[in-house]
DNA sequence: TATGAATGAGTCTTCATTCAT
DNA sequence: CATGAATGAAGACTCATTCAT
């Protein structure tokens, strides 16, 4: 019995490597430039097999951006935990600066799924990793409402907010990348802290 | 000898419409899922001929690259006619705003193209990108310079308000594309019109 | 012991259903476009656990072929009550007729099988559902001989005579099916009842 | 210029080889079974060039069904030469039984295909070997008609009588196949023919 | 026995690149 | 120069069969 339930852990961890060998290997070499057999050989699992937890490789791509969004839930889970909300955003800033020699090497992950997955006409994925993004709009929105911050303009104001942090975010990291320097990461997000501070 | 020249002159019309069509369809398609084909088609030139103009895939990237460094510095030849450097950064700003619905639908030719050739390891064209946004980036602080905002912080003040200037583009193209809302390139390029207004 | 028995039980009754579904499947898609995990489906059977009762496809499709034997002597059987050999016939025609609508989409399930098994090279099956038929065959001419129609040709007449019978069964079912028209089953049958009754 | 001219030659005489290859192999081994490196291997071209001429395999297998109905209608163009109607008829069923080793081991090229292709449920091609088989069974219609047998029962005779015979051919070719016995072809035809002097 | 998982050989298809004329 | 055709090296995906428990 315990023989049983080792092997259903087994191969849910199988799967569950196979979703982070995904999520890393498409984030290095991109969608296209990714065969199977690369994310089989990094996730140490035979190629005929990935199939039995992938139908497809459009669904592996999925399940990148579904490791990406829990990536991204269980860092904006941890930030919850602080009291202040200009905190919060301040030390989702400062995170983005720690990730700044990945960023430099290989971008955003899920800005450059997006703009990789959008140059897509057949529909498929082609927005998926918008859906990402936007979840991380929906919360930084969320904090801006709570400093108090939907100002004249209504609730309107924390989206925009939002949407200025969230695109420099995306600034600071393909501008990094293109460059190949993580300096930028640290001026830019030093300029972004900064402008945090300065709302009111 | 006429004839020599028509044919050398039609032979170079070829390369061009070659170009052009690489410049377009790279940007739409993105390098890894645009074929030759594609690229001839476009172009109306015979496959075989391609070959005649272009030795391989990788140098119609690069052509795509020359035909957007063009258009750039076409464009900043026009601003540089304006006598204000603020207004010409303005107009800059604006010229993309223009184009918030191709940038919705594809991204930032250059940008997107940074992203993805970025993710090569082969040492092929992988930093190619980053130098036609560092162009972009020279001109732009050198407007910066002009305006007397080297600051106290000497000539680095120019490069990171350039840079400031261009992470913003990138980062409201990206998502503009992500989103496939062209309003934020509105939204976002007012912002960057009264950072530059607010600028002294 | 009752467990054992059950268990036995089971298991045989899993073997009927592989091989009902075996046979069902099998006929309507075909022998290469079937795969192992469709019959498995349809008889609600795990996938690993078909090679207890099979070790092999082949040996499916050697079990679907029983399986339409079987159908067959009890068809045969039936017929076998009927007082007139003429009039068993005649029920076979009318038994074929009534099928009509799977024959206008599937074909005749031992004719289609032993087309497809007909086109291999390597000896294994074959010939198999040619053995099928050939029972068919065998029954019709023993009715022919019955009716005392070996005529004056000796045996070779109803032999003849079955094989004719037989040979309009698979050609109306093959039209029916490539012209998806379950009326040539009627037509075709009215003309066998015809020519069966001119029999004398 | 004479160069060119071969080459286009011999390029189209690929094309026909191929063409050629796909509806002998197809019928000899069945479309499932058979793999385009088979065509290919026959037709004397390598793989990857096939797909010059055909972009799938389907495409193949319509070029065969083609061939076939090429086949078929430069048979009844040579039938149409000749004077009477029934003669015509008559030389058909010779033809076929002519073709009666071919028949026992392979079955009528279009009927098996019909049948095989009938199992597809997907729409694609799954009706296009009946088309041939209607195609015989328009001509066979206007020899009846032209015999003046349409009968009381109107066109509508001529149209059953062209069934009865295809049914008849189709019906003696599976026979003869799945009894791999090309005798059955030489009695059944007998009977045809037998059958064809009847009618007045 | 029972069963989810594993395996690897095989098949179709794509495409950059080259060739012959 | 021009061009239709040729080539072969991948890559995605399928599936019968086997394995471990």
């Amino acid at each position: 019995m315990t023989n049983s339930v080792d092997r259903r852990v087994r191969a849910s961890q199988k799967r569950q490597r196979l979703m982070a060998a995904a999520a890393r290997v498409l984030h290095e070499q991109g969608v296209e430039r990714t065969t199977l057999a690369d994310i089989a050989r990094e996730a140490d699992v035979p190629v005929g097999n990935v199939y039995y937890y992938f139908k497809t490789k459009d669904e592996l791509v999925q399940a990148a951006l579904s490791e990406h969004t829990a990536h991204l839930d269980e860092l904006t889970g941890r930030l919850d935990e602080l009291p202040d909300p200009r905190e919060r955003l301040k030390a989702l800033v400062r995170a983005w600066v720690e990730q700044r020699d990945v960023a430099a090497r290989y971008g955003c992950p899920t800005g450059t799924l997006a703009a990789e997955l959008g140059k897509r006409t057949d529909g498929t994925l082609d927005t998926e990793a918008g859906a990402v993004i936007r979840r991380l709009l929906d919360w930084a929105a969320r904090q801006f409402r709570e400093m108090g911050l939907s100002g004249q303009g209504g609730a309107a104001g924390a989206d925009d907010l939002a949407l200025t942090l969230v695109a420099g975010y995306q600034g600071m990291s393909l501008m990094a990348n293109a460059l190949r320097d993580p300096e930028v990461m640290t001026r830019e997000g030093a300029r972004l802290l900064h402008w945090l501070d300065s709302l009111q």
